[in-house]
DNA sequence: TCACAAAGAGACTGATTGGTCTCAAATGTG
DNA sequence: CACATTTGAGACCAATCAGTCTCTTTGTGA
């Protein structure tokens, strides 16, 4: 990596957070600029826009969050528990500063900023994606319902957890989060899961 | 009321939509003043600040949304299903312009503006109790569950509608939010209601 | 109807915005 | 090590921002 895409990263690593908690209108180029110690010259040099740096950056926000939560969960056999352990991470695992990129962004790029509101559709989908195949595959498996919705269950868990994210931010404490998790768990034993003595 | 009074109640009804979709820094005078038709010194002759201005707008989105969703409400006699017919509301019946002022407000205020974040957190209590209340009532009714967390089940409901509402809008479509109703109504029947067999 | 108060227009301000441009310094490569 | 290229500094720009001020117009109570 040379010089130029090196400071680029940085650039996005360092402009991440500072939209995440400030919105697009909100993080202004001078907060960029104290935060990464450039100048605007050096700032323009490597982004056509602060649009395209707000784009990259709700990108790396969103990798980074993303990746806190699912890493290592192919390692839990049961798909069920897979779920849950991903569900749980939103509450042991903290995220990027300003919470939630997609509760963020998402709400943000809802007026007028096109291809901000598209990158968070696209991570959207890829976190229900994630889900949708490990329900897929706990079917193939034996271990979740034959008549589970992967959709609709997936759907669930991502509005679940984002509303308590919501919620708690709200009231600045864990409560709702924490119910959302406990009301999950139950609804994935209950109704997700294979009942006991439908196994073997 | 006064003339000065009636244009002040026009400019926040004006205002209430803009903030509403456009955010606190999104929004600017100008817009307002194209909605309203008045000049500057017009607007601020009735307002100290944008702050002010977006506080009250805020008040005034949150009355008009949370009247839709509560209006009538008292007239159905069992709790459940007026928990259900309030749920069901979010679907069918539409809010101020922008969808939820509770969400949009409630990220957008997140970061330095606690003036804006208070009013908030107010809303939301307020809808909360609202919930708590009707759970209250129908346990000592006999309608809902001795056991029922009134605390728990209402957060869940707010919980719930938000973050379905969220993913409906990133996904422009009413899926997630039809999916987060069809869950809160079977977890309603099956948690909160008192079951048939122990009534009477 | 009159006189005073309330309301609104719109020019103005200083600060800040995103973005550009030029030039010097750093970097990398033959 | 020389030299072209890449990188970054920082002055600069026009547009826009929230907010002020003065002066005219409008409303209102006696």
């Amino acid at each position: 990596m040379n010089k130029g895409e090196e400071t680029r990263q940085k650039i996005i690593a360092a402009a991440a957070p500072l939209f995440n908690k400030q919105g697009y209108a909100g993080c202004v180029i001078k907060d960029i600029m104290a935060a990464t110690g450039l100048e605007k010259g050096g700032i323009y040099r490597h982004f056509e826009s602060k649009e395209e740096i707000a784009a990259e950056a709700f990108d790396y926000a969103w990798l980074v969050a993303f990746a806190a939560r699912r890493q290592g969960l192919e390692d839990i056999p049961d798909h069920v528990d897979r779920l849950k352990q991903h569900i749980a991470r939103f509450v042991t695992r903290p995220s990027i500063p300003g919470g939630c990129p997609l509760l963020n962004t998402g709400v943000d790029s809802d007026n007028g900023n096109p291809i901000l509101r598209e990158r968070v559709r696209n991570a959207l989908r890829g976190w229900q994606k994630m889900l949708r195949s490990i329900i897929v595959e706990g079917i193939a498996a034996g271990t979740i319902r034959q008549d589970a919705d992967a959709e609709k269950v997936s759907r669930l868990i991502i509005s679940g957890l984002e509303g308590g994210m919501l919620v708690s931010r709200i009231e600045k404490n864990d409560e709702a989060l924490k119910d959302a998790l406990e009301h999950l768990d139950t609804y994935l034993e209950a109704t997700v899961r294979v009942p006991k003595f439908q196994k073997a």
